[in-house]
RNA sequence: GAGACGUUAGCUCAGUGGUAGAGCAAUUCCCUUUUAAGGAAUGGGUCCAGGGUUCAAGUCCCUGACGUCUCACCA
């Protein structure tokens, strides 16, 4: 610090002060809280006895929490003290304190924001109206030796604050203590695994957990980390997936399991990459493809429906707080609650940000034949024409919408972009916008997922047929046709890959399986007895992104050893992810296992997905992050 | 890995080749129902680093570091 006294310095002397005082915050072990703020905020006047008896009469609580804003009167005090969860204001007068303790108020005049403060005291409402507590005596908890970076706040408005996205990511108490996102996203992650693993445990299945030290990463195509095991002198690998270990407790007969534990894959970082990531994988004996895909579509109609139903608070769309640093529109439909219908037809919710303007709005949509009319306490509807392409039997309908315009009751303009709409009558679906050509996408969980061939969707998609990709001169002639580079390609199974996903994923928004992959980019999965070159093995699509990986597994040892073989030879050629033998693994299949399906879904992508998060970081709390420089070494 | 943009006070950010700025936070003082409290005063800077141009560089040029965004590869 360059200061005179730093920060640090200062509170410190403050610190000292305070146990000069009697107040030493470190010396509290346990401080008696009666409830939450929340909870005292929507309680209020269940817990406030607000009838004209004097302050002693009152019932006395006890809260605890930061100290998050303060504002000195003289003799008389205002502050916010946050439990993380709310902030609830508090009043302190020095006549009140010093009945209590001579030494109260001058230790409370050391107290600083950021510091932790446990207090009593009853509940009033100030003069403008807003809930508080009335301090009796308090207790410093903690004290902040650092100037925490809070903005100042009014009705949830923030201003200043972190935003440094480098400091939020390392130092993301900081960002949890100021930012509400940051905490809502953490709570949106929690929620969604708790539903994950409610679900696979009300059906049956074992939670187990494998070892993460392996002596050869399998299950994926990924480089491991290595790392060294001094008792045994060996090299081992931190695991790049779930897979074999489960399997092998398949073949000790326990038909169902699944795991959810973090994996490693020596990569680098992007939006959607971090190098530790957590996998959910599942298996099932004597389930096949299609049990698989319905397993699938239940466990996303389950985690949407409890997630935004149970925790409307967290998922409801207009709920989300965006994390938009552009100036793009951006639009997000929800649909009617069917608990309680304010018109008949169907409803949008939405909340539109332009820059740092948040507009929060709802329309309704009334259809007379196929003329329809806007409905909305906050919108005045300007210009656009809309017409019903389609209407379902659950009051959903397909809407066709030229450009409409709106004016909301604060001035500012709103755009509805042309396009197809789907405006759902459940709550299950919502809307965003599509970062690439703005039209929005329902994702209606409700619904069973569209199942498309893979071979068929590259054929209608880049007009490349069937023909053509059964050999790999063809096939590179075919990929150069359409203008796609084939120096790295080296089989048939990688190009159709390849061709899948410049052609076909992109247009994958609603809820889809693609099934049918090629065996050299399947060593796991079983031959399709069908159909020589392919396996039965999905993937499922959302938002044109995949979200989960299937297929029947190979209980065959022989089929197996020969897949291995095939890529111990992919590996000779240079291919440092091909997948290594696992003679273990092959011993196991050798004792007998049962047909099993199995399913691997990436949880921090699931939770992207449904938080509409845009940044992998944004739903990982310490994401990998380059080690900062030290300002002393900076030849380092 | 490629491109664009950025790095100035604890935080959020201005800064037009000529003395380094604001708001918040901090320090001192006034104020016993304020709320982005208010009022008075004060302190706080390796302008990312290193070169270069110039009488003079936060500003212009070069190199590097780090970050953000976009694109490409892996889930």
């Amino acid at each position: 610090m360059s200061e005179d006294r730093s920060i640090r310095e200062i509170r410190l002397e403050k610190l000292q002060q305070l146990r000069d005082l009697g107040f030493d915050p470190y010396a509290t072990e346990k401080f008696k809280i009666d409830h939450s703020v929340k909870h005292l905020l929507n309680e209020f006047d269940q817990l406030a006895d607000l009838s004209e008896s004097g302050k002693e009469d009152k019932p006395i609580l006890s809260i605890a929490g930061r100290v998050v804003a303060l504002r000195e009167m003289g003799k008389a005090a205002f502050a916010h003290l946050s439990d993380g969860e709310d902030r609830i204001q508090l009043y302190i007068r020095k006549n009140d304190l010093d009945e209590w303790n001579e030494n109260a108020w001058p230790a409370f005049k050391l107290v600083d924001i950021g510091d932790h403060l446990g207090v009593t005291g009853h509940l009033f409402t100030t003069k403008t109206g807003e809930k508080s507590l009335y301090v009796h005596t308090l207790t410093p908890l903690s004290k902040a030796l650092h100037n925490l970076p809070l903005g100042k706040e009014k009705d949830g408005e923030q201003w200043y604050g972190l935003t440094d996205v480098d400091q939020r990511y390392r130092h993301r108490h900081l960002d949890l203590i100021c930012n509400h996102e940051a905490r809502e996203q953490l709570l949106n992650r929690s929620r969604i695994v708790s539903e994950v693993r409610r679900f696979f445990d009300n059906r049956g299945y074992l939670e187990v957990e494998t070892p993460l030290l392996q002596l050869e990463a399998g299950g994926a195509a990924a480089r491991p980390f290595l790392t060294h095991y001094n008792a045994y002198d060996i090299q081992v690998k931190l695991r790049i997936s779930l897979e074999l270990y489960l399997k092998r407790i398949i073949c000790g007969d326990v038909p169902k399991v699944y795991e959810i534990g973090r994996v490693f894959r020596n990569e680098g970082v992007s939006n959607r990459h971090n190098p530790e990531f957590t996998l959910l994988e599942w298996y099932e004996a004597y389930a096949n493809l299609e049990d698989m895909m319905e397993c699938v579509e239940d466990l996303f109609r389950h985690v949407v429906t409890a997630c935004v139903n149970v925790y409307g608070q967290v998922l409801t769309p207009g709920q989300r707080r965006m994390f938009n640093r552009s100036n793009r529109w951006m639009t997000i439909v929800s649909g009617l609650n069917p608990i309680e219908p304010r018109l008949p037809g169907a409803d949008l919710y939405f909340m539109s940000q332009l820059g740092s303007d948040v507009i929060e709005s709802t329309l309704s949509l009334l259809s007379t034949g196929n003329e329809i009319q806007f409905y909305s306490a906050n919108l005045e509807y300007l210009s656009g024409e809309a017409s019903i392409l389609d209407q379902d039997e659950r009051g959903g309908r397909l809407i066709c919408l030229s450009t409409t315009r709106f004016r909301h009751s604060d001035g500012l303009l709103l755009t509805l972009e042309p396009g197809i709409y789907t405006f759902m009558s459940s709550v299950y679906g919502w809307a965003s916008s599509n970062t690439s050509n703005d039209l929005a996408t329902i994702l209606d969980f409700t619904k069973p997922w569209h199942r498309v061939d893979l071979m068929t969707a590259i054929e209608e998609r880049s007009g490349i047929k069937q023909s053509e990709l059964t050999n790999l001169i063809d096939a590179k002639a075919a990929m150069k046709r359409v203008g796609l580079p084939t120096e790295k390609e080296n089989n048939l199974g990688g190009i159709i890959e390849k061709l899948l996903e410049h052609f076909v994923e992109p247009h994958l928004q609603e809820p889809t399986f693609i099934v049918g992959y090629p065996i050299e980019t399947s060593p796991l999965a079983k031959k399709d007895p069908n159909r020589p070159g392919f396996t039965r093995r999905f993937e499922g699509y959302v938002l044109g992104r995949e979200v989960c990986n299937a297929f029947s597994e190979i209980n065959d040892p022989i089929d197996q050893r020969e897949r291995f073989e095939q890529q111990m030879g992919e590996r000779d050629k240079g291919d440092d992810e091909a997948h290594p033998m696992d003679e273990q693994f092959i011993y196991a299949l050798e004792s007998g296992m049962p047909p099993t399906g199995g399913c691997g879904i990436g949880i921090d992508r699931l939770v992207m997905l449904l938080t509409g998060a845009e940044h992998l970081r944004e739903i990982l709390l310490f994401p990998m992050m380059r080690p900062e420089l030290s300002h002393d070494n900076p030849e380092d």
